[in-house]
DNA sequence: TTATTATTACTAACGGTGTTAACCCAAAAG
DNA sequence: CTTTTGGGTTAACACCGTTAGTAATAATAA
């Protein structure tokens, strides 16, 4: 019941976005009451919240799987950016109820670790980049957080049709290149 | 009336937040009916997007004088960053309604030209220092897009509170050695 | 078998939302 | 003096999140 729930709920917010989910509708898909939601959630928030989760693990399950098919440290941070953009524009209605400004069901405190899942992984393999270079902890910390910044900046960007490039392969390319000097100048 | 309306629905926002902005509450706080506000505005959404347009305005203001005083290219690129920043975290309301993910009053189509105000006051400021140095048309466009991406995914996920970095001072120092990287390797 | 409890679902309501149709009334125009 | 106009209202519609109260059914205890 509570997986259909969430898988009815997610269905809608990919059909209507986000905004448009209520708990009535949710109810008329799974074919039972209002109530019964409230059975097994809180309130509307704790639902956007689970399927915020979802999104992170589903996210998290996908970065594992780079982690284990790249050893060398610079190609599974590449793998790591690629996941990332693409999970984003994969499924925007997770990445904006994962990432987006704003959000009634973004708890900071709650989800921290899930929260900083991708930077933990990205975290790793700049660690494994930068391990012979002389970086100070406190370099590497704003590398990750730079490198994680052009990443979901460009993506926000992208997704909010702001970017004059239209052609999404374009837009892709900026992100490659990005990723490069990036990595370059490590 | 219409900027009454305006100035009362951004003092709810700053409040309340936009999520809980709702036209009852503004017809309240300006004395009047419901239906006033319908003689002044559309819909919800079309106050929230004349919000946001003033928030681009406010902005936009704000980097014209950045260009009056700062004729060096670079020190104007410094400039900008900087007064984004500001003007993000001075502005939560606004940013978000202006840059938010999902925002009910985004409407990429309608106001194309005060969403790339800062993209254009960077890019002018950028191809002054690039000028110089040999760089395609379509490499600047990435680098404005690269330099755009990591201040606003830094600003957003500062906003979010799932930088792991708590002090403000040591984010603003994060965004500072992302702007000098980015320059030095122009 | 009967009585009691627990489970599961429902109806119906409360207060709030965006939006709009219908109306009211005072002031200006004929 | 009547008519039109414009600014303002009330009241409603259809939806929303949320919850109290209830009916019915299944499981358990007597």
């Amino acid at each position: 019941m509570r997986t259909n729930i969430l898988a009815v709920a997610l269905q809608l917010v990919k059909e209507e976005g986000w905004q448009s989910l209520s708990i009535r509708k949710i109810a008329d898909a799974i074919e039972y009451s209002v109530p019964v939601i409230y059975d097994h959630f809180e309130n509307k928030e704790a639902i956007l919240f689970e399927l915020s989760m979802d999104g992170f693990r589903l996210l998290d399950r996908l970065l594992e799987k780079d982690k284990r098919k790249y050893a060398d440290p610079e190609e599974r941070l590449r793998a790591h950016a690629e996941t990332y953009w693409n999970f984003a524009f994969k499924n925007p209605e997770y990445y904006q109820l994962m990432y987006g400004l704003g959000m009634p069901c973004s708890s900071p405190g709650k989800a921290k670790p899930e929260f900083n899942s991708f930077r933990d992984h990205i975290g790793e393999a700049i660690e494994g980049i930068v391990t012979d270079k002389k970086s100070s902890d406190e370099e590497t910390c704003f590398k990750i957080h730079a490198f994680w910044s052009v990443l979901h900046g460009l993506i926000s960007i992208v997704m909010m049709r702001c970017s004059d490039i239209d052609d999404s392969q374009m837009n892709k390319k900026v992100m490659d290149d990005s990723v490069n000097a990036f990595i370059k100048n490590l």
